[in-house]
DNA sequence: CTCACAAAACTAACGTCGTTAGTTAAGCTG
DNA sequence: CAGCTTAACTAACGACGTTAGTTTTGTGAG
């Protein structure tokens, strides 16, 4: 059936069936094929809209970063600091199956560099030398990505068995995983709030140095 | 030529050169049919060693978690954490294009099972309440991952018309990447360092209630 | 010492994948 | 209404993971 009448794809249609198939199947589940079968349609019609399958990843990568947030600068580098990692995690964490692929790969995407650009800009703005603000700036990447990928309490299998004997400390490790994403929530807050911590008493000895 | 006098093939071997794949050329340019040819053999060959090729990365997996150190618990907690945190990374920097690999998927790995117990009791044991001994395995797994997957400045582009003018903060962008690993280090150092410091205030804290 | 069987290589094939080339018919533009 | 563009199609290529079946070598039991 050539050049229907209406169109029966659109980009936001295969964004959105792309993320579906990524989101309950994994990331390695999203093939051409499958997509277009999703779609009523057959696999080469896609390439009527995308490129090829890794700019189609580009593309759902990029409108993730898109929505992170770092207007919290405009107050003071903690909360710039603390609103940044927590909506850069919370769009993470909407595509978990996404993230290996949105953290591997040259930082060539624009949502994420001008992120980045405003986030350094913020940090140095604040007093922060820019050696500093580049390793804070890496240093809550790394928070957010890890947490975002790792879903540690969720790693864990349902199954007492496998922990029980051989692994005493971890004996209730198969409870975890009903509250997983609480746990990795708590987790991910302890850990940006010991780190701002951590790095609040160093921005006062950068003072005192003057 | 079937069944030579001495075996072409040894898990050794094959396991070398799938790493050496995988380092060169990045995850998904290891095909069975790849590693075969630069063994020397036909890629059906490798079932004789292997059952699949998920299960060679997961024994590639396997054997670098096993790289990890613990036994700095035996110490005190923080040098716990520290050794512990050091190493893993370590490990995992040796083979960044395997650590989406190993971190995503449940925690059935031996080794890696062997260690987070090994770290939870640790914890537990010096005095910090179950919840807090998963919360903190957590961060410092985030951590780590994070920072070995993401090599935040080797990530930027080594030309400098990207960033020029459109992301003014980022200006030098371009020159994080010759020192890359040396930034990336020192940001995983203050990142873990301003955690735990951030983590001992939480500790005295602890003793104070009783 | 021989003979059966395991081991370790092979070839051939299946179904899936990303992608391209070429085709067809509908819609839009002059 | 003629001609170009659009958006679907079919067919095909080469690479992929994996399995089945084949062949020859090495080995252990009698």
């Amino acid at each position: 059936m050539p050049r229907p009448s209406t169109p029966l794809l659109s980009m936001e249609r295969i964004r959105e069936s792309a993320l579906e198939i990524i989101d309950t199947a994994g990331l390695e589940a999203l093939s051409m094929r499958r997509l277009a079968e999703r779609l009523g349609v057959r696999a080469a019609s896609l390439y009527n809209y995308v490129p090829n399958k890794d700019e189609l990843l580009h593309d759902l990568a990029n409108s993730t970063m898109a929505q992170v947030d770092v207007s919290g600068f405009e107050t003071d580098w903690v909360t710039g600091v603390t609103v940044w990692a927590r909506s850069y995690r919370r769009a993470l964490v909407e595509h978990p199956n996404l993230v290996p692929f949105i953290a591997s790969g040259p930082a060539r995407r624009e949502a994420a560099l001008r992120r980045a650009d405003a986030v350094h800009g913020g940090l140095v703005e604040a007093g922060w030398p820019q050696r500093y603000a580049t390793m804070i700036g890496a240093s809550v990447k790394y928070l957010v990505v890890g947490s975002a990928m790792g879903s540690f309490a969720g790693g864990f299998v349902d199954d007492a068995e496998i922990y029980d004997e051989r692994f005493p400390n971890l004996g209730k490790a198969h409870l975890l995983r009903s509250h997983a994403t609480e746990i990795d929530n708590a987790s991910f807050e302890l850990a940006l709030q010991a780190f701002t911590e951590g790095l609040r008493r160093r921005y006062a000895e950068l003072d005192e140095i003057h």
